[in-house]
RNA sequence: GGCAGCGUAGCUCAGUGGUAGAGCAGGGGACUCAUAAGCCCUUGGUCACUAGUUCGAAUCUAGUCGCUGCCA
């Protein structure tokens, strides 16, 4: 069943650069992505995985002058933290770039200007509030005033975070400005406006085709679709961003929303460069290949309506294939909150834990089709009952008994019985099984269906006996024990996406060399003979402490 | 206020027309190779509520209550 390999673009949502990853961000993108991506490489596929840091946008200059400091210097550390923690989790980015580029900035000038000229993008004005101390328009969020509906008088230009209603700068009473107090003049503003109106019946067409996309995805879209697309401009008075390539817009600023999801493409097109093919970008982006945008719920318009409306009117280039867009995050049964602290953050955590327990349970327990809940409590328990016990002490008892009693190596299974083919068989059919599960996006489904192979191998094992039949039968027991390892063999490949490390360590104790991402995705028996090296366990039970210690940092000033 | 989603065993969650599911927790048992792990059996639910469509509804329709999100 030899297939050409494919084309797959796995691009991730963009992290703003201004505060630290935390959980929900990796429950929500970058986790499934990668087992996505892990998964296509491992079956021999293309894979192209891009992301990057956002550092442009208001939420970064809020930081640097809260901070005394640059925007690129708020921006550059925390990509750098970002990388660190792409490295430790096991988050494998062909590239990790940021927006702040050369590069990036002439993508997004050349889809600028390809779009103005086809009329897709045209000129207009709106009103801006400018501040006449400082002597420059200022963005919403730098407006501040008492919110018109619930009389809060610390609301922002953009929305009030007392009754959570958005607002428009106009809308405050009492506007003044963040930085010096004074209040701020309404003035006239030449901006560019995207035309989005024009791509309302293309894109309803499009979406209407989509079937195979998650039910809350297509749907949340075809309402949007549903209640008109208006023109939305696309430049800011601001200073910090992609500049816009108009004379007479010096002062001006590409608007942080356009801008962004360019980078899929620009950032596709350094890693072609960065590889000494300024054209291998092309095979992801056209013909055949498929493209995939894992982000958060909150993100979908701008997948699904924005940048598909982006492309069309550029042209040339494949729109999304799927959206598998996944929903939030709650934090102990309560809504994840970052100013209130009411997070877990990636640092954190993996100063203190390894990155697959993590990977385990977020992938059990990801929100594909709801919301889901994250507990300490939960966490611990399905690393010391799931992943050590059944998984973790599984490979033990196997790799310990056939090192005691088989000399540290495979034995010979000589003609395998019926429950010992059968077992086999399983393993084969739960490759195929995950396999689906993983070509559709559907992460919880193919985990389980991994897992249910374990709790298999156990029941074998106890069914076979091995250490009973060691003594009336050595020939016998050997063959348990190898068809035991091979079925391990099968969960070390299946488990790969989600638990990498770890699967990378069962398949040097399982005797095989070198990296696992050569072996296939395939059940790879190991031969008669094959030496095993001293076996050590796959997982660390944790202690019941630890749900205390983490529950007090939660909501607390910090760690 | 408008729109959307959710409400299934003590807990975390599957299940979109055909006799209520998994894991864990609780109870019982046989075993001992293993990180006191694994295996077998078992207790437990009027699938939020009400009315309807249907031979048949957790699943479709309408309404009610509760929670969440988006928008105004």
């Amino acid at each position: 069943m030899f297939q050409l390999p494919e084309n797959i673009l796995v691009s991730v949502a963009w992290p703003y650069a201004n505060g630290s990853l935390h959980l929900g961000h990796i429950a929500g993108c970058y986790l499934p992505a990668d087992i996505f991506a892990r998964y296509h490489r491992l079956k021999g596929n293309n894979v192209l995985m891009v992301s990057g840091s956002d550092e442009h946008g208001t939420p970064i200059t809020l930081r640097a002058e809260q901070e005394g400091i640059s925007p690129a210097e708020v921006a550059q550390k925390y990509h750098r933290e970002f990388l660190e923690c792409w490295d430790k989790l096991g988050i494998t980015f062909d590239l990790f770039t940021h927006t702040d580029t050369e590069n990036h900035a002439a993508v997004t000038h050349d889809i600028f200007l390809s779009l103005l000229e086809k009329g897709f993008i045209y000129k207009g004005s709106m009103l801006q509030p400018y501040c006449p101390q400082d002597k420059r328009f200022l963005p919403d969020r730098y407006v501040e005033g008492t919110c018109p509906y619930c009389d809060f008088n610390c609301a922002r230009g953009d929305q009030c975070d007392q009754c959570g209603r958005t607002l428009n700068p106009s809308d405050l009473k009492n506007p003044h400005c963040r930085i010096c107090s004074t209040p701020p003049v309404f003035e006239t503003s030449e901006h560019y406006f995207l035309k989005l109106s024009a791509f309302e019946k293309k894109l309803q067409k499009w979406v209407g085709d989509k079937t195979f996309w998650r039910h809350n995805v297509q749907k949340f879209t075809m309402a949007f679709l549903e209640g008109g697309l208006k023109d939305r401009a696309i430049t800011r008075d601001i200073e910090w961003g992609v500049t816009v390539p108009q004379p007479g817009f010096e002062k001006k600023r590409i608007y942080v929303w356009f801008e962004a999801v360019i980078g899929y493409l620009s950032a596709s097109k350094e890693w072609a460069r960065s590889h000494g093919d300024s054209d291998g970008w092309k095979p992801f982006w056209t013909g055949e290949s498929k493209s995939y945008y894992f982000i958060g719920k909150d993100n979908i318009p701008f997948h699904t309506i924005i940048w598909p409306a982006m492309l069309m009117g550029y042209g040339g280039l494949n729109l999304p294939y799927d959206v598998p867009a996944n929903e939030f995050l709650t934090i102990e049964g309560k809504k994840l909150s970052t100013s209130r602290n009411w997070a877990i953050w990636l640092p954190d955590y993996l100063q203190r834990y390894d990155p697959d327990p993590l990977r385990y349970y977020l992938s059990i327990n990801m929100p594909e089709t709801g919301d889901a809940n994250f507990s300490w409590h939960e966490f611990l328990r399905k690393n010391n009952d799931e992943l050590v016990a059944t998984y973790g002490n599984l490979v033990n008892r196997v790799l310990t008994f056939t090192y005691r009693n088989f000399g540290a190596e495979v034995p010979d299974p000589g003609e395998l019985d019926v429950a010992s083919k059968g077992l086999l068989d399983k393993a084969d059919s739960t490759l195929k099984e995950v396999d689906k599960h993983l070509y559709n996006c559907h992460f919880k489904e193919a985990l389980k269906a991994a897992m249910a192979l374990a709790q298999d191998v156990n029941r074998y094992l106890d069914d076979t006996a091995p250490w009973k039949m060691l003594k009336q039968d050595r020939l016998v027991a050997g063959r348990s024990v190898y068809t035991a390892i091979g079925a391990i063999s099968a969960l070390k490949t299946m488990l790969y996406p989600f638990l990498p490390f770890t699967s990378q360590k069962l398949h040097n104790y399982l005797g095989f060399e070198g990296d696992i991402r050569e072996a296939g995705w395939r059940v790879q028996l190991p031969a008669a003979g094959q030496k095993l090296p001293q076996p050590q366990a796959l997982f660390v039970k944790l202690e019941d402490k630890i749900v205390e210690e983490e529950m007090a940092h939660l909501g607390s000033g910090g760690s």
